[in-house]
DNA sequence: GCCAACGTTGGC
DNA sequence: GCCAACGTTGGC
């Protein structure tokens, strides 16, 4: 089962927003990049994803799944490529991991999020994903 | 098809 | 508020 982490501006869409959507979730629309939407499209029903709040905070936050996978994008123009899948809020770390605890880590070196900071939706890799849940206090 | 200009993202 | 990275647009 791969892993993700999926960004977004608590200002426009925070963790709590998506916790308060509860089993429901929530389509994760507005996605305009090319290389996020392949991602959005390799998303399996039952992969986990981090919540990473981007510019406020800077920190992840949460963990959600995909609940359903890609679908056109109901807030992109009809013949657009844009897809969406919904995520449902699972828990939140019991201590978010913050951008400058993940660059002081040697073993995150090599983390998308450092690495390609302007992708918003890129994948976690499975010894990335495990220590990033032994560091925020939640089970893997 | 190249490349300069411009817009957006996101960290600082 | 600034700026680097980078994707997109449009003139040639």
């Amino acid at each position: 089962m791969a892993h993700w982490l999926m960004k977004s501006e608590p200002d426009a869409w925070s963790w709590e927003q998506q916790v308060k959507k509860g089993a429901k979730g929530e389509a994760w629309s507005g996605v305009r990049n090319h290389t996020a939407k392949l991602n959005l499209m390799k998303m399996k029903k039952g992969d986990r994803a981090f919540f990473y709040h981007s510019n406020i905070g800077k920190e992840i936050v949460g963990i959600v799944h995909i609940a359903r996978e890609h679908y056109p994008d109901p807030t992109a123009k009809a013949g657009d490529p844009w897809v969406v899948v919904d995520v449902v809020a699972d828990e939140p770390l019991a201590k978010p991991v913050s951008l400058a605890v993940i660059k002081d880590e040697p073993k995150l070196k090599e983390m998308a999020l450092l690495k390609y900071s302007r992708l918003s939706v890129q994948p976690v890799t499975d010894a990335e994903w495990k220590l990033l849940c032994k560091m925020g206090g939640v089970k893997a």
